[in-house]
DNA sequence: TCCTATTAGTTAGACGACTAATTATTAGTG
DNA sequence: CACTAATAATTAGTCGTCTAACTAATAGGA
């Protein structure tokens, strides 16, 4: 029972998701925005001025992730950061007109590569692969959940 | 005709691709094997003692990449290098005693992980599953040759 | 044969992500 | 009220990955 890595499904999730960074970052990087930052940028797009925590829970990064993201932005001028006036403690990040202008790239970008990587898929199979997928993440979540 | 980046498709198998390893991690993670690693412990053990462009192109990783993995894994005793005896440019990656046995460790994680992913999957849908993988594999492919 | 091109690998510096330890600030309790 | 708990963010150090610039060695052509 000889197990091969490169016939697993995950193998292959790894490579494309690979090649979806690739590609949108193709798209993207003329406007100063790196591969990891879309995430955040639509985050900020759905709401202005949340706080570092909420953003981190939200892409599933840890605290420490978001601060050195935010940092970068910061210093490219995509977003800024400003004091709760509230919570001394907690610190808010708004996007910069430079920002939004990113965002509407961002957003171009991502639509473009999700379509051309459904093309050929028929409604029937994006919804099954939607729901295998799901299925997917919660076998993980139960996998995480039963050994940690 | 808003554009919702959660409902992509992507952005679930991002969070899928990463649940994926921290629940591989949990299981090697005794064995001094970091995330990186398992693929290319596993194309060692198909062949051992290849170079690290071969490896490099196996696991489509820039050959930067590939040393400094090496320099890790050299560091913690799981490979060794040798030179090649006729081609004085090229190093080769060995298996040392302690790799070899990581393997099976690593092979046990994989099969375990891969085989929890795909509970309630019908036979049908794993293999749907996977040709829709692909397709999306072809196409983004696609894109990048031509946006290149 | 010698000089140039190509090839294999490395280094430096950046981005993306994590853990563990640290700093400030706020919240709660006796 | 004072002291301890908990919380938000940051820093330091590591791994994973990339690009660009560099070194060393081989291959090929004039």
């Amino acid at each position: 029972m000889d197990f091969n890595y490169s016939d697993t499904l995950t193998h292959l999730m790894g490579h494309v998701i690979k090649l979806h960074r690739q590609s949108v970052d193709l798209l993207i990087q003329e406007h100063d925005v790196y591969p990891g930052q879309p995430p955040l940028l639509l985050r900020l797009a759905e709401q202005d001025g949340q706080s570092q925590k909420e953003l981190a829970n939200k892409l599933q990064v840890t605290p420490a992730t978001l601060t050195v993201m935010v940092n970068r932005m910061q210093r490219t001028g995509l977003v800024i950061r400003k004091p709760d006036p509230v919570d001394q403690r907690v610190s808010r990040v708004f996007l910069t007109a430079k920002g939004r202008q990113a965002i509407d790239a961002v957003k171009e970008a991502l639509q473009q590569i999700e379509c051309k990587c459904l093309e050929n898929f028929s409604l029937e199979e994006k919804l099954l692969f939607r729901r295998l997928l799901w299925q997917m993440h919660e076998n993980l979540q139960a996998f995480k959940r039963e050994n940690t």
